[in-house]
DNA sequence: GTCTATAATTAGATAGAC
DNA sequence: GTCTATCTAATTATAGAC
């Protein structure tokens, strides 16, 4: 899956580019309602109301930062289906599950962005899960469920396997202070990467 | 674990009460930065300067939310690690596990604070976690390594599967709408929270 | 302990110059 | 596309009556 290279903004480049780099960062410490425009704007170098221009309302911004960080994953999930039915189940469960972890440690913004709003209910959390969520739910737990029809996963509601490996890929990433301050690692060294991923995956499957 | 009855407050009870009860949900929804406390006032049936005459600031009565969930708990985690002895490590790690579980389910805005504040580091968050959250970690992690040592609980550094354990549990009640809404499956039902409970065990115990 | 009144600051959003 | 100027509403906090 790739990172959404376009929301990576250098200083040198415009300014509907700058806000969106900027409002991931403050979306994703502060929340929906903590986040400010003007904290956006000083971040990313601008006039609060250059935000407003480009992005309509701040939940107009809220979306486009999703959508720049998700799309092009969601776009892909079909060419993966094909590719990983080519694969066991397991084989196509190990990939998929370390995808999964390389995307969180590349933009773990988004999963905080995610805890922060997947606890309440309004338009903004609707369209969330009808675009994006919904459809990697779909993807993610029908493997689970070829994967157990081949005896090759854990028994147990596709659904709930599904959110215990969400919980447990994220909570390192998304927790990173808290995480790095109790138990001494670093969350995003790559071989720490690796076996949070070989958890999950031996978490997951029946060997 | 108790769950903290201070902060059950009913409509007939005094303003500071009220304002607990109600400054928990509202925390807990939107975060310290999105929470305001008119809106924590009006929840809780009184004029928003109350709070301020009861906490003086919104730190001082986010500081007394937390403290009215956690400080029992604490305060009683020597008495649990004396009971715990007397079973074995695998007993041990199983009690505490579904205790975990019990507590998250009755009381899912503490972790859902936990999500907002665990990836910034300012005052408040470094006094949550050396007051409450370096306790539990330090009680919880040597459960983990007394079981390793007995051959009873999966091997690995105790840190990373104490946050793998937080990051399983939790999902569920923290994410309760988006869980719902995906999998069906109504997470506070207590065959459910059993469920939970068991899977969590089976991921840490070798057995 | 709870209220009214009010100050000082910050919020999201609009209008218009260049 | 970016800026200055400005509006209205909401924010935290203070002062003081009862």
């Amino acid at each position: 899956m790739n990172t959404g290279a376009a929301i990576e903004a250098a200083p040198q480049e415009d300014g509907r580019s700058r806000i969106l780099a900027a409002a991931l960062e403050v979306f994703s410490t502060s929340g929906f309602e903590g986040a400010s425009l003007r904290q956006i704007a000083d971040r990313a170098g601008v006039m609060h109301q250059l935000v407003v221009y480009h992005f309509k309302t701040k939940e107009g911004l809220w979306r486009a930062v999703i959508t720049s960080i998700l799309d092009d994953n969601i776009a892909r999930l079909p060419a993966w289906r094909t590719r990983l039915e080519a694969v066991s189940p397991a084989q196509a469960l190990r990939t998929v599950v370390r995808e999964f972890v390389l995307f969180t440690s590349r933009r773990p913004e988004f999963h905080r962005i995610a805890t922060f709003e997947g606890r309440a209910d309004n338009d903004r959390i609707r369209w969330l899960l009808q675009t994006y969520t919904r459809p990697y739910f779909e993807f993610s737990t029908s493997l689970i469920r070829a994967a157990q029809t081949a005896g090759a996963a854990r028994p147990g509601d596709p659904g709930r396997l599904h959110y215990a490996v969400i919980g447990l890929v994220t909570t390192s990433f998304v927790f990173a202070h808290e995480y790095r301050a109790m138990t001494g690692l670093e969350p995003f060294d790559p071989a720490e990467i690796e076996r949070i991923a070989a958890l999950t995956f031996d978490f997951l499957a029946i060997p």
